[in-house]
DNA sequence: ATAGGGTTAG
């Protein structure tokens, strides 16, 4: 303790006009402190940053600014207000010559909510380097979520250390924003570690934890918390409530979730509009629209996310209807719900209307596309293969600077794949700096869907020289691009090693592209000794690969069990009846051909039509089987003709094996060859785009035998490059050869 | 002498 205290108190010296007093100030050891000075109360009333320069102007000329309480006040004032003007106070804080702790703590938290929450960290460096000060109790907190929002792991871990060794280890505020940097890192574990090692737990603690089990997916942890909670009798809160509510919404369980929504009535826990809007959206998501409008209709108070919640309900029930009407009743319309629109149509399989949504968007001219926009339109492009369209997206995102975020890479790639140019598609993958795990396996799809397999896998083996892991998405694209280009050896290893190595429990979709692999291979003892000795029930798309090997090796028997089984658990699959009525023709049982379809159209099946569509300068073509609906038909049927006369005369004989009935005769079967769509696609193509360019042609189903050897003689005969991607693959066309090496 | 943590749609 300082013994000599040398105290010199100040007194105005006379009185001067009320809201210019001088200032009252103590001096202690030569340092001088104001008394809490009325210009300092006006801070609070600030609403205007003119205002606030304007004091700040008055402090400096009086000398108040000297004084570090009232710098403090200043930083805090300009930092932290509504007009939040961060960068006047940065300036303002680097002009006080001993910033206190309380100065420091004011940008440091403003910091950390702000956009640039590494400048929170950099002003947290600057003060331990820089400065006398140590962090206290409040300045954690703040760099700690800091470091949340930046999922900082190793940062937050480094901070959780120096609290442990600090004496604010037990602090209940720092605690709390331990478990939600650990929880929002994805760190589950750990931030359950933290919260079971607290000495005293308040409704915050619980409610990050809960909040961040039900953020990471964990909805059965968020509940199971909760009744822990009442167990307790902790009384739960709104932000309870609506951590509760989101895990419900991801359970899908609507019983429950009406009697959460009864609980929060009934403990009469005060509503607001997040909380109404949690609600709504827990009733949307378990798929009750009708309790959804019935809370909706009854709310006082909505917002655009009211509004867009109840937009996406209907258009997850396909009443795309009523989510355009809503839409257009909305008090205005935010990016987000046009977001929520064109994903709607884009994700509910409706990829046109997503685009004619997007196109809208953009001559409405009241709010730019974001990336969330350009994610969902570059999707519906490659689901249509609309590369003009994607491809000017591309060049969108350059123009407007806009940031090539992995959500966007990742749907480039995806774009490109899918729409044939796989050369752009590595384009991007190499140019970008930043790939997760998405972006990885994205690419590796692209080429396994080209039939590059081997260039697949190393690119696999070069992910593993990087941090990224892979997950079981990245192993699935792997696998299947084993089956696409029939790397038996490969696809086995890398099924074996996935547990051990990779850390992943090999689910039903990796086990499915084994069986494809093996079966594709013809080893289908080997398949079928896999699905028998499955650790978990072999799902539709097991049966479905078990199937399609049936179709390649002709195996009657087999086919007949595995479709069996297929059906069993999708009844409604029209795909099983169509191949295995495939299997059937091709050995000639036209018997069994006609009952399979009895049995379709008494159980009210349908095959679905087959489509094919090309893209010519960014128009999308789509054509039906048989189809005439083109103005520019006639030509289309012109060019039909001569390409049949040409193949005949080139020794080409339909292949029937793929037709869906007996047609008796002979003509009307080729006929109904000719008219397949990919075939008027093809003929589209080529009387519509110029010899130098490929041909894409996008087709919803499996391409059959025949067209496949059509394309691939027509690639020869007119020497044109011809890209179709199927179901399943892509097939590139070129000089009378296809890169799928007739093995699809 | 001043202060702090957890929250909904896409």
């Amino acid at each position: 303790m300082a013994t000599a205290c040398t105290l010199v108190v100040s007194f105005p010296r006379h009185k001067k006009h009320p809201s210019n007093p001088d200032p009252i100030s103590v001096t202690v050891n030569n340092e001088r402190f104001f008394a809490n000075h009325p210009l300092l109360q006006l801070l609070d009333q600030c609403s205007k940053t003119t205002h606030l320069k304007q004091i700040h102007a008055r402090m400096l000329r009086i000398g108040l600014f000297s004084d570090p309480f009232s710098a403090s006040k200043l930083i805090q004032a300009s930092a932290l207000s509504e007009l939040s003007s961060l960068h006047y106070a940065h300036k303002v804080f680097d002009q006080i010559s001993q910033p206190n702790l309380y100065s420091w703590n004011a940008l440091i938290r403003s910091y950390a909510s702000s956009k640039e929450p590494i400048k929170s960290l950099l002003m947290f460096l600057q003060m331990l380097y820089q400065s006398d000060e140590l962090p206290n109790k409040f300045t954690y907190p703040f760099v700690i979520k800091a470091s949340a929002e930046l999922l900082a792991l190793r940062v937050g871990e480094g901070l959780h250390g120096m609290v442990l060794k600090s004496e604010v280890g037990s602090d209940l505020f720092v605690l709390n924003s331990l478990i939600h940097f650990y929880a929002q890192c994805g760190c589950l574990d750990l931030a359950h570690r933290v919260f079971l090692s607290m000495p005293k737990r308040d409704v915050v603690s619980w409610n990050s934890m809960i909040v961040g089990f039900a953020q990471g997916g964990y909805a059965d942890q968020a509940l199971e918390l909760f009744h822990g909670m009442e167990e307790e009798n902790l009384r739960p809160n709104d932000v309870t409530m609506i951590g509760v509510l989101s895990a419900c919404g991801m359970k899908m369980d609507l019983q429950f979730g009406r009697w959460v929504h009864s609980y929060i009535k009934r403990k009469g826990i005060k509503g607001n509009l997040i909380l109404n809007n949690a609600i709504l959206d827990m009733y949307v998501k378990c798929g009750s629209v009708a309790d959804a409008k019935r809370f909706f209709d009854k709310m006082e108070d909505k917002d655009v996310v009211s509004w867009t919640t109840m937009l996406v309900g209907y258009a997850r029930m396909g009443d795309f209807n009523a989510a355009r009407t809503l839409f257009g009743e909305m008090p205005y319309q935010d990016i987000a719900a046009w977001n929520a629109l064109i994903s709607a149509y884009e994700q509910n399989g409706n990829p046109k209307e997503a685009l004619a949504t997007f196109n809208e968007l953009q001559l409405s001219k009241e709010v730019k596309p974001d990336s969330v926009t350009l994610v969902s339109a570059l999707s519906a492009c490659a689901q249509l293969g609309a590369m003009d369209l994607g491809g000017w997206i591309h060049v969108y995102i350059e123009k407007q600077g806009i940031k090539f975020t992995c959500h966007l890479t990742t749907a480039l790639i995806d774009m490109y794949s899918k729409c044939g140019d796989l050369q752009k598609a590595l384009e991007v993958f190499n140019s970008v700096e930043s790939k997760d795990v998405f972006v990885w396996s994205s690419m590796i799809a692209g080429l396994g869907m080209h039939g590059r397999g081997r260039d697949a896998i190393n690119l696999f083996l070069k992910m593993q020289e990087t941090k990224v892991k892979p997950n079981a998405v990245t192993l699935t694209n792997l696998l299947s691009a084993c089956s696409h280009s029939g790397l038996v050896d490969d696809g086995r290893k890398f099924f074996n090693q996935m547990e051990p190595v990779f850390g992943i429990v090999p689910g039903v979709k990796q086990y499915a592209c084994l069986v494809d692999i093996l079966g594709r291979a013809g080893h289908l003892d080997e398949a079928v000794d896999l699905v028998e000795n499955m650790p978990i029930p072999p799902g539709a798309s097991v049966w479905g690969a078990l199937l399609g090997a049936c179709r390649l090796h002709g195996n009657l028997d087999l086919a007949e069990r595995a479709c069996d089984q297929l059906l069993e658990l999708e009844p409604q699959n029209h795909g099983a009846y169509v191949l295995l009525s495939n299997i059937y023709a091709k050995s000639g049982k036209w018997d069994k051909v006609s009952e399979l379809r009895k049995l379709m159209r008494n159980s009210g099946l349908k095959k679905e039509p087959g489509s094919s569509s090309v893209e010519v300068n960014g128009i999308v073509h789509e054509f039906l089987i048989g189809d005439n609906s083109h103005p520019l038909s006639k030509k289309i049927y012109l060019k039909l003709d001569e390409m049949i006369a040409r193949l005949r005369s080139s020794g080409y004989v339909p292949n029937k094996s793929q037709l869906l009935q007996l047609i008796e005769e002979e003509e009307e079967q080729d006929q109904a060859l000719y008219l397949h769509s990919e075939k008027l696609a093809l003929a589209f193509g080529l009387i519509s785009k110029s010899p130098s360019q490929p041909i894409r042609i996008v087709k919803n189903l499996r391409i059959c035998d025949d067209c496949h050897t059509v394309a691939k003689k027509i690639s020869k005969l007119y020497n044109r490059e011809i890209l179709l991607r199927d179901r399943y693959r892509f097939h590139h066309f070129k000089a009378g050869e296809c890169s799928c090496m007739d093995f699809w």
